[in-house]
DNA sequence: GTCTATAAATGGATAGAC
DNA sequence: GTCTATCCATTTATAGAC
């Protein structure tokens, strides 16, 4: 493997597990066995790694959120499609869990993460539209914008949730957990079939679980 | 005013609009028109000054959650009283804005933060017992703990999300739109009366925003 | 491409005079 | 209580040898 793509996946792997605040780029470096001149051969620095580490990220959301025009009509389709994205999310999860500082820090990724979150929010409108077509769920549209905001802050901050509660479990079961809340915010919308679907999700999560 | 005071406002509003990551020791100084090391001597480092500010912040958040036992048995006092929290909580934003950061750099301030937390959600819980009681709300218990994580999470990062999302508004509007957001969360429980309620509350969003 | 060595910048912290 | 002066540690960044 290239040192550039070893570097990327170890500071990555970094990240991840220590937070990318506590990692230096020398600390990156003594990582990898290789000496801070060489690490800054390659990237410029912290900075430059970041937002190579943010392109992989970005370029993989885009590839989710525009694979599935029109195909997700069913609860069940949904549910699958909200795993796919919280995976991506946790595979890049250092970036989630310090979303405030490091916007601040590079505004240059606020920008491109604001955008990244627009083409979500149309994402689930068009979800959200095509399920009431198919007749599974009943919003007005003023509650149609509001669920919207729920589900993308849902999808945004359960990572920072989970970090702040502490005792961190299997990641599987955080993201199941995760999806599942994502679907109880939708259920109330779905009429008469709306309880007994939350129900069986019920079910369904407590095998998973318990 | 005494010194010591002088510089936990000073930091305080620093801390709120700069951010607390931007300051440093020696900025704080400087802007109350300080030496350095008479900031150190009264306190031992930016570490103390935001102990000293948390102290304050869950003293009057206790304060507020402790002080409303069993009055809460209407929507509108539920609203009224949302708005009390999210003011406090706004008062400190700052700590919000960078939670993560913050909880792993004082774990010490984490565990009290996670026991805040707790309180929190046996507040919000006992509130939905009692409108559960008023007959107001319909749940069963699986979807009452849902809820109340939801709740829990659109409390802690609003603010999150305002940073975020970038163009800010007025603090007031802010607030407002969170409490309504957090009522849209309860709304779909209310049963009959709920759309007719989310209806009154959405044409009173309205006329508060424009 | 990779190393060693070192410079430059920053922020945290203290001693001692007033 | 407050100031000046200074020190220490950490991190970023570069120059030049191999």
């Amino acid at each position: 493997m290239k040192t550039r793509d070893r570097i990327l996946r170890t500071s990555l792997a970094l990240f991840n597990e220590e937070g990318e605040a506590a990692q230096s780029a020398v600390d990156i470096a003594n990582a990898l066995e290789m000496s801070p001149g060489n690490l800054y051969y390659h990237f410029k620095g912290k900075d430059a790694i970041i937002r190579a580490l943010y392109d992989g990220f970005e370029h993989e959301m885009r590839i989710i959120l525009r694979g599935t025009r029109g195909k997700i009509t069913s609860i069940e389709d949904n549910w699958i499609y909200n795993y796919i994205i919280l995976e991506e999310i946790f595979d890049f999860r250092f970036f989630y869990r310090n979303l405030g500082e490091l916007l601040a820090r590079y505004p240059d990724l606020a920008m491109r993460f604001r955008t990244l979150l627009a083409q979500k929010r149309r994402t689930i409108t068009d979800l959200l539209h095509d399920l009431k077509k198919s007749n599974v769920l009943f919003l007005d549209p003023p509650m149609q914008e509001v669920l919207t905001d729920q589900i993308l802050s849902a999808m945004t901050f359960w990572l920072s949730m989970d970090l702040i509660e502490g005792q961190h479990g299997e990641p599987a079961a955080l993201i199941h957990k995760t999806v599942f809340q994502i679907m109880a915010l939708v259920a109330p919308h779905m009429g008469e079939s709306g309880f007994s679907a939350m129900q069986a999700m019920t079910a369904y999560y407590e095998t998973q679980t318990g």
